[in-house]
DNA sequence: CTCGGTGCAAATCATTTGCATTAGT
DNA sequence: ACTAATGCAAATGATTTGCACCGAG
């Protein structure tokens, strides 16, 4: 989480012609100060209401869809019912998610080996791929010894 | 698409001591004739209607939780905001998706190269993976075609 | 006969949107 | 100043739920 990512952030903005607001500032520091948290705009937007006690949903929700347009921010879906965000780092593909069919749990799981896949799947079908999203379902390590005692 | 998987369905349905109701045979039967279609349930509704005037949408959203529950058929998300459903065959293992981003389009890519993944990831992590999704976006033929020209 | 299953309508709940106001540039 | 951006409240839209009735076992 390299502070000077703020920078190339607000660079982004500026190429694209956004405004640097307040709102999005105080969005963006939230996000950097819970990196790896999976945070869904409601818990953003109550996190970044103790600094702001003015800011509204809807430009959480606004800004959220901008810096997911921009590539700044992932978007995923864990299953339960809400989006969650997370900064992107420089990475060109994001790491993988465990999601824990017992306890709910996400844990990260970096790797590259889709690559391969990805060739194949071009080859065979023609389809170009950009980006994947892959989620494995189990249980994990605690839920898993649990499960035996 | 077997016809014997009809019954095998339904005594799935009696194992679990559930009514083989005329609005589940009804459901039943219209996923089984529209196989790799990812229908909504919206869509499975009207398809069904047709067929059973008098159900009810509610009806429909209780039999695919029900189904899916039972590993019939699986819920899937495809980022258009509803979800979509497709009956199991009886691999233990789907299928991946890959989804145009320009078109919406969704492709289906049988391949079992996970397994190794998957393997790497308990090793790892010691989470046990019980199942995956996997999707990639990107452009389908059609739309890579269409932006060279 | 007995409940689980159903239809309907109302409720939920995340997300989006219309609009008057505010604040980056 | 000129608009894009915002806050608020209302709208949306998929899914869920309460409840009285119905039908599969």
């Amino acid at each position: 989480m390299p502070q000077r990512a703020l920078e190339v952030i607000c660079r982004k903005l500026h190429e694209h012609d956004y405004k640097l607001t307040r709102q999005r500032q105080v969005i963006l520091e939230a996000l950097m100060e819970h990196t790896a948290c999976h945070l869904s705009a409601e818990e953003i937007y109550s996190i970044v209401k103790q600094r702001y006690p003015d800011i509204g949903l809807a430009t959480v929700y606004r800004t959220l869809e901008l810096l997911a347009e921009l590539d700044i921010l992932q978007k995923m879906d864990f299953d339960d019912g809400r989006s969650r965000y997370e900064l992107n780092d420089g990475a060109v593909h994001h790491h993988h998610h465990l999601i824990c069919v017992k306890c709910g749990r996400v844990i990260e799981f970096a790797d590259d080996l889709l690559e391969t896949l990805e060739a194949m799947v071009s080859r065979k079908t023609g389809f170009q791929v950009l980006d994947h999203h892959l989620k494995f379902y189990g249980l994990c390590g605690a839920c898993r010894t649990a499960d035996e005692g």
